[in-house]
DNA sequence: CTCGGAATGTAGCCAAGGCTACATTCTGTT
DNA sequence: AACAGAATGTAGCCTTGGCTACATTCCGAG
């Protein structure tokens, strides 16, 4: 599992074993992509309403309550979460930077579909798989393509 | 397992269990994603090479040989490919169109990535990622907006 | 023709992410 | 205060997609 929890860019994964192509980058990218997905929406929670409880969390990502607590207990394990029984889930300092991180790029990821002409409801839809692919180098690229209008 | 042997579009997913969000359908696309890479790849091999052997599909996708063969298994339970032992491994229509269907979408997404500005080296890299995201929706705007130059 | 190394295949293990079924705790109404 | 129903948590099972270790088959040099 790479680290999550680092600082600076949103992809912290370890060196790739050997000299695995891109197939193999694309895979292992996609380990983080459900624990970013959940510590996205677990700020969203808190944000607007003041608290994140499984069964919401469930609810909203579309699976059974068992599982969301599950992968609530990785989080944890991880170091992105606490939760105390029956009490909601919050996010330590590593978990809200990399909400932070999250979002921004999610924001990104959308508004360059739009401004391709992707129509909105397919570019919200879409962006949250492809989130989990765009390189620093591809966000950047996003970025300034979006900044020359 | 989404019925990958369907013609039409490239997102023959049956339909959502009930109202699940954007971030369900993002998971449920995942799964036909790697039957698509093995699918492409044993294409390319069999194009320029005349044949599609296990051990080559292993090192060109980062894994063991004995993961790859696994999954040559699940190909042929889905009847996209067909392989006798010890004899490499071919498409059957289904696989032969599915694997057009996938490289026409890869060439789009690079290509889109490329008009935007993205490096070609993180082009080729994330484009193997994110095609397993991009509805038809998005593949279409993406060739209009490439038409447009 | 045979024999050794490479390729192929099999078995069994693991973690992630999903589920259902059941147990426990909380909480809002009476 | 008590109880019913909702929320939360636990246990156990399944499939995918990885791996290693071992067994088998193929094939090219001698």
């Amino acid at each position: 599992m790479p680290d999550l929890t680092m600082e600076t860019p949103i992809r912290p994964l370890p060196e790739e074993p050997t000299q695995a192509s891109r197939f193999g980058k694309a895979r292992t990218a996609q380990s983080g992509a459900l624990l970013e997905d959940y510590v996205e929406l677990i700020s969203d929670l808190l944000t607007d309403g003041g608290e994140a409880r499984p069964t919401d969390i469930a609810r909203r990502l579309g699976v059974a309550h068992a599982t969301a607590i599950k992968t609530i207990g990785r989080l944890k394990r991880e170091g992105l979460a606490v939760a105390k029984p029956y009490r909601g889930v919050f996010l330590t300092e590593a978990g809200e930077s990399l909400a932070a991180r999250v979002r921004a790029r999610h924001r990104v990821v959308v508004d360059l579909l739009l401004a391709v002409g992707v129509p909105f409801e397919a570019a919200e839809s879409d962006a949250e798989g492809i989130e989990h692919h765009v390189s620093d180098a591809t966000l950047a690229a996003f970025a300034r393509y979006l900044a020359r209008g």
